[in-house]
DNA sequence: ATGGCTTGCACCGCAAGA
C-alpha cells in the first residue's frame, strides 16, 4: 500500500459512544482518519467497543467514565503510545476530561473541557480552574522540537464570528469574556488554532443543537478546535468539518473537525 | 426573553449537555 502524503488527525464529541457507535464506525469508514481524538464517551472502561474499533483497524487507548465525560485516542492501524491520563494539577480532579498518547509520530492531547454552566457558579469556577491547569501542562508540550498537538471540544467560542448569534448566547458560559481571555492566552504560548488560520473570516461551525432544525439551517458554534505547535503547523496542508455526520439519523451535536498535515 | 431537544440512568422524572 502506497504511504499517504498526509496524515488526517481528528476530533469527534461522540456524546455517547454505545448509541452512537455505528455512526462513528460508518464515519471512520468514509472518512479514513489517522488519529481521532473521541470526547463524551459517557461509558465506562468496561463498555468501551474496543472490539468493533480494533475491527474497523484502529488501536485505541481511553479513559471512561459512568455516564458523563470520558475521552479517547485511536490510531489507524497503530496502538498509540500513552504518556498521560488525567491533567496535572488537581489530584481530586476525578472526571476523565484528557487523555495524551503518541500516535502517528505526534503527541496528541485529547480533551474534553468543562462545560460550566450555569454561570456563574461552581461549574463556571470549575471550567476556569481547569483552563489554568491546562495552561500549564500546555506550556510543557508547546516549545516541543517533537510535533504536538491539543485537540479536542473545547466548549469556547473564541470570537463572535464563531457563533451562529452572539446575542442569544450571551449569558452562555462558553462565551464568557474570562473563558475567551483564557483561550488566547494558551494561543498565546504559540499554538495555531488551525480552523481559525486556514477560515479566517469565513464562519465555520462544529457544533448544532437540536432545537429549531439549528443543524439543517447551519445555525452553529465552533467549540471544537485542533491546536498545533510551531513545528506541527509548518506542515498545515488542510483543515475541514464532517457536516454530513451531524446530518445522519440520531447524530451527536457535533461533527467530527480535522486537519491534515504533510508528512 | 424564553424555551426549544436528546441522552443516560433507573425507574416513568431528573440531571446534564451547550
Amino acid at each position: 500500500m502506497a504511504r499517504k502524503k498526509t496524515l488526517k488527525l481528528a476530533t469527534f464529541n461522540v456524546n455517547g459512544i454505545g448509541t452512537r457507535l455505528p455512526n462513528l464506525l460508518e464515519w471512520l469508514a468514509h472518512e479514513t482518519p489517522d488519529i481521532v481524538a473521541l470526547q463524551e464517551l459517557k461509558a465506562t472502561d468496561e463498555a468501551f467497543p474496543a472490539a468493533e474499533i480494533e475491527a474497523a483497524g484502529y488501536g485505541a487507548i481511553w479513559h471512561g467514565q459512568r455516564a458523563w465525560n470520558g475521552v479517547a485516542l485511536l490510531g489507524r492501524g497503530v496502538e498509540p503510545v500513552e504518556s498521560r491520563r488525567g491533567l496535572p494539577g488537581d489530584l481530586d480532579d476525578a472526571q476523565s476530561r484528557y487523555i495524551e498518547a503518541a500516535v502517528h509520530g505526534i503527541i496528541v492531547g485529547a480533551l474534553y473541557l468543562p462545560n460550566g454552566n450555569p454561570q456563574p457558579g461552581p461549574k463556571f469556577d470549575y471550567k476556569l480552574a481547569w483552563m489554568q491547569r491546562l495552561q500549564r501542562h500546555a506550556k510543557t508540550l508547546v516549545d516541543l522540537e517533537h510535533p504536538a498537538a491539543l485537540v479536542g471540544d473545547f466548549n469556547v467560542i473564541p470570537t463572535d464570528n464563531d457563533v451562529y448569534d452572539a446575542k442569544a448566547w450571551k449569558k452562555d458560559a462558553l462565551i464568557q469574556p474570562e473563558v475567551r481571555q483564557a483561550y488566547f492566552d494558551l494561543l498565546a504560548q504559540g499554538w495555531t488554532d488551525a480552523l481559525a488560520e486556514v477560515f479566517g473570516d469565513e464562519q465555520v461551525f462544529t457544533f448544532w443543537d437540536h432545537f429549531r432544525q439549528h443543524a439543517e439551517r447551519d445555525r452553529g458554534l465552533r467549540i471544537d478546535h485542533l491546536l498545533l505547535n510551531p513545528v506541527l503547523a509548518g506542515g498545515l496542508e488542510s483543515v475541514g468539518v464532517d457536516r454530513w455526520v451531524r446530518l445522519q439519523p440520531r447524530a451527536s451535536d457535533h461533527a467530527p473537525t480535522w486537519v491534515e498535515l504533510r508528512r
